[in-house]
DNA sequence: GCCGTTTTCGGCCCGACTGTTTTCAGTCG
């Protein structure tokens, strides 16, 4: 999607961001959020449009619009470089500590001149904030796990953003003269939650343009190192990216190496010695003679050693050779599978797009049904009500019967309360066609009350789907403490399905917990939780999370025919 | 700063939770 919007609209978070540390006028800065939200979330590439144009975008009025022209004119917007000038961008850096936001973060800079999370953290370990009004020895406690927290993606960066650039560079490469083959690989390629650093693979005979090539891609901030064969750099944005250039006639055995993980290729390795073979980056040899046996593709590899083919994501040394080698691997469920996409949000309540958009960019993706489910009126902040509820329920049947090719079905994301409760009266709730339930508070209850919440809203006749059902926050804050395996009982005897959600800080259910869930016989849901149509195609990584925990298509609600899906809602709960 | 209007100012999703405080500020969703 139009890379310029999530430019821009990182530009004004920061105007925000910094706005909000200086104090002042909160609705400013909460205008300029907003404003980050709608451009990042806009359909169309907001670097094509006019000052008139800008002013359309909900939530962007005259300042901002003129703010958005001069940058993609001059590539500045001087009010956010004055403002940069004023505060260190460590500062800025400190508010993405949980639990330490804009006032905390200005207190700790003029009263102890902290200006970077490292410098925060010398000065915990020395003491100095102790009597600084505001913090005492709990918050100091918060501020530790906090940056635990934050270190622990330390260094990581999301899929999305690492998927962002490695397909840049893909694409600027494949273009290059000479590229027979382009394509990235790693953790990437496994879909792996968090990604260290993007790796991309060239095929070619001459290697030399695409290091040159390579190093002067606009993107590259940084040029860490340039070789024959090999070289690296930093993005502006502080990813590094790996670039190999391998002969075209090696380009399997490459793929399969760089595509890792380790442990899984040490497995292959340790099968090829039983064969007599020796397997390299640069293919499958004879052991005795060092002749190469095959190197062109993947398959072949892989058919050499005894072995089907195996998904990327499935490539993490938890059973898949062995599962493979007897001939038991699951074929996982793939993107093409997925009929529909049963939990999205619109402009009703915290979405960005209004119904019609979101219902149309879901028929362009060819889906056999697609759910509008948003948020009950429990979390407060959404401002929704039942009058709301039943407005959009007859906007959304006159779509369903506009839509030739697919249907539209009108349900609701309810909030799980501490004690399980949901939102709305069961009469109020049967009106829906289906009900997704999540958790968005109370992340702090004991491990029996969290189990409690879950399996009450599971036994709840009328919920369909648990929506990310631990609630984890990537980088931010963990799951909740609950006795899965209960709760995995309870949704399979129950018939409630759990989801995979998309959104890449989300993730949730995650692999390991999807394989968990998978043995008690439940079913899923593979979903976008998306708030705006450029969220939509963040099923891929929905997908990516379910090839990880084994998925197969019959395990997913939403691959099946609409037919077989509403016979699972009426008796879901 | 944006928006909507009973048009040009006054409101802006509202409430819970936490920790530090003796009555509330900050953060979060």
């Amino acid at each position: 999607m139009a890379r310029p919007n999530e430019e821009i609209a990182g530009l004004i978070q920061e105007y925000a961001d910094l706005l909000s540390v200086t104090g002042g006028d909160a609705f400013k800065a909460r205008a300029y959020e907003k404003a980050a939200r709608a451009l990042g979330g806009h359909h169309a590439d907001v670097s094509r449009l006019d000052v008139r144009q800008l002013r359309e975008i909900p939530g962007v009025g005259a300042s901002i619009a003129e703010k958005v022209a001069e940058y993609f004119r001059t590539g500045h917007i001087p009010a956010l470089d004055e403002r940069r000038t004023r505060i260190p961008s460590g500062v800025r850096e400190l508010i993405r500590i949980p639990t330490l936001g804009p006032k905390k973060a200005m207190a700790l800079h003029e009263d102890l001149g902290i200006a970077s999370v490292d410098q925060l953290s010398a000065a915990l370990d020395a003491g100095r904030l102790h009597g600084l009004k505001g913090f005492g020895p709990k918050t100091e406690e918060n501020l530790r796990h906090g940056i635990t927290l934050l270190r622990q993606a330390g260094g990581r960066i999301p899929l999305d953003q690492a998927l962002q650039t490695a397909e840049d560079v893909v694409a600027a490469l494949s273009a290059v003269p000479g590229c027979v083959r382009c394509a990235y690989a790693g953790s990437l390629r496994r879909m792996r939650e968090t990604i260290g650093d993007v790796d991309v693979l060239v095929a070619a005979e001459d290697s030399a343009p695409f290091m040159t090539a390579f190093t002067e891609l606009p993107c590259a901030a940084e040029v860490i190192a340039h070789g024959g064969t090999k070289s690296s750099l930093r993005t502006a944005e502080g990813v590094q990216v790996d670039l190999r250039v391998l002969p075209p006639a090696a380009w399997g055995a490459g793929l399969q190496y760089f595509t890792g993980s380790k442990a899984h290729n040490i497995g292959l390795r340790t099968i090829a010695v039983r064969h007599g073979l020796k397997l390299s980056e640069y293919g499958l040899f004879d052991a005795d003679s060092g002749e190469l046996v095959v190197s062109e593709t993947e398959e072949e590899v892989y058919a050499r050693l005894g072995l089907p083919w195996i998904p990327p994501p499935m490539r993490e040394d938890r059973g898949e050779i062995a599962a493979a080698l007897a001939g038991e691997l699951p074929d996982p469920v793939t993107e093409a599978d997925l009929r529909g996409d049963l939990h999205t949000h619109t402009d009703l309540t915290d979405g960005l797009a209004p119904l019609e958009d979101m219902v149309t960019a879901a028929a362009a993706r060819g889906y056999a049904y697609y759910a509008v489910t948003d948020h009950a009126p429990d979390l407060y902040m959404q401002q929704m009500t039942a009058e709301k509820a039943l407005a959009q329920r007859e906007r959304v049947r006159a779509l369903d019967r506009r839509h030739r090719g697919m249907r539209v079905l009108h349900g609701t994301e309810l909030n799980i309360g501490p004690d399980g409760e949901v939102d709305w009266p069961d009469d109020f709730l049967a009106g829906f066609d289906l009900c997704v339930a999540s958790i968005h508070s109370h992340f702090q209850l004991d491990r029996a009350a969290q189990t409690r919440r879950l399996i009450r809203a599971a036994e709840n006749p009328h919920v369909d789907i648990i929506g990310h059902p631990t609630t984890r926050h990537l980088g931010r804050r963990p799951g909740i403490d609950a006795d899965l395996e209960a709760v995995y009982a309870a949704c399979a005897r129950t018939g409630t399905a759990l989801e995979v959600n998309g959104q890449p800080e989300r993730l949730d259910l995650c692999d390991e917990d999807i394989r968990a869930a998978r043995g008690h016989g439940v079913r899923f849901a593979v979903d976008s939780d998306a708030h705006t149509p450029v969220h939509l195609p963040y099923v891929r990584y929905a997908v990516g999370t379910a090839q990880r925990g084994w998925l197969t298509a019959d395990e997913v609600v939403n691959t099946w025919p609409l037919r077989k899906l509403k016979s699972f809602l009426r008796t879901a709960g």
